[in-house]
DNA sequence: ATGACTTCTTGATGCAAATCAAACGCTGTC
DNA sequence: GACAGCGTTTGATTTGCATCAAGAAGTCAT
């Protein structure tokens, strides 16, 4: 499922630099950090990079690819974390207790680069810029999360799907994509999981989105109509 | 609302070391981090220790009393995100863009270590077990929040409360109370709000319990009268 | 104590989304 | 090119919780 390629890898001149790890540091430090990521790992669409209950060493960021992170429980019932793209950090949830705590799960063919965390604390202890940045992404995680508890709790399906359209288009924006198209790399079932709904209602909330000329929906092609619109939606729900 | 007390503070031989940042330390490294407690503060029930929007420069360690943070949509729904208590540490919301990015608000009177962020910092490059600590913490909140997340996304009304009420004792069986027995700081409200659910649908559910003969509700005390029954409902649900 | 206010409980009704069900459209395989 | 299998759409029905409403219980200030 997953193959090792050990050819050399290095932040200095990857393309990702200005989002993934790396950012923000001096040139001299970023030839540091290319120690830092020890190989690169390959996955196949379906395949796991890490699942829940694995030893947790290293953290991973994604070079090309996208994934789902999920949780399940005892009873079996799986719930979607999150979607990670390019330049975003995976593996974080393992550092608290030294294993993993979910699954995760490419959604299409993918490489990431190994970052031992072991590597990643000892050059935090050296290049401040570098910790201070390990803490912002482990803060923007917290924060995100924070968005997603108050879109599950207060929020209806309309606006669910909104908010989650909104942040697809402004992340893959972020890495030189279309604001008015998008592919989704997820099933309707993985959607609905991850915004508490079923897939059932995700079609018919796309469905509603496209009668009102918001979105052009062609399976898991979606095309943005109306952006504002979309917004309205996302915000103003009570009005 | 709040006032500011001076007098030497020392994590060395505070009773909360062992559930507090300083956990795992050794007595000289415990020395060391007795500089980072810059001064104590003291915030009256219903006051904010930090509000969304603040500049953040610290971090907190909640000595006594209890919290709860709040994030607000711009529509000006609330979303509890979280209660906190004694030990726990507060303010990690902030790093990423260095202002906060919800409320902290006492239920009771409480006080709090200041832990200014840049010390946090400067000591964790020189005390790798501090370092792993902080990164610990900040894992343990991914994590809190994930499985909210599949409490929100996935569970029933009487599953969210019942996790709820076996989270709550959990973490007070820690700091030593009874299993058994507990007294709610919040409101049927911002349980609610944490829930996702109406403080009329948390009400209903209580009285529901109650009736069930597992537990007793005298407004906000609680008492459990079938510690197993509640973790049935917790994880059995869909039978 | 008295009254004002907040919090909580309980009942009646309504609705958004879940569930159940069936058909349609892709994708890939032999 | 036919068939199987998965993902998706759409319709009919059910349901858990929200909403609306009113009163009870507790808290606080005077």
């Amino acid at each position: 499922m997953q193959a090792e390629s050990s050819f050399k890898v290095a932040c200095s001149n990857c393309n990702l630099r200005e989002l993934c790890l790396p950012i923000g540091l001096s040139t001299d430090e970023m030839k540091q950090l290319d120690g830092m990521v020890a190989t690169r790992k390959k996955v196949k669409q379906g395949g796991h990079l890490y699942s829940s209950g694995d030893p947790f060493t290293t953290l991973y960021a994604i070079r090309t690819g996208f994934f789902k992170t999920c949780v399940v429980s005892e009873d079996g019932r799986e719930q979607v974390t999150g979607f990670q793209m390019a330049g975003e950090i995976m593996g974080l949830d393992g550092i608290v207790s030294d294993k993993h705590n979910c699954h995760a799960i490419a959604l299409e063919d993918a490489e990431v680069c190994v970052m031992p965390f072991n590597h990643v604390e000892d050059l935090s202890r050296e290049i401040p810029m570098l910790q201070r940045h390990v803490h912002k992404i482990m803060s923007r995680e917290i924060v995100r999360e924070n968005g997603v508890m108050m879109l599950l709790a207060n929020m209806r399906a309309e606006e669910r799907l909104a908010a989650f359209l909104l942040n697809l288009l402004q992340r893959l924006h972020a890495r030189g994509y279309s604001k008015s198209e998008l592919i989704l790399r997820m099933t309707r079932e993985e959607i609905g999981s991850y915004l508490g709904m079923k897939l059932e209602t995700v079609s018919r909330t796309f469905s509603k989105f496209s009668e009102d000329g918001i979105i052009e929906v062609k399976q898991k092609n979606i095309r943005i109509l109306d952006h504002e619109k979309l917004k309205t939606i996302f915000n103003a729900s009570i009005c």
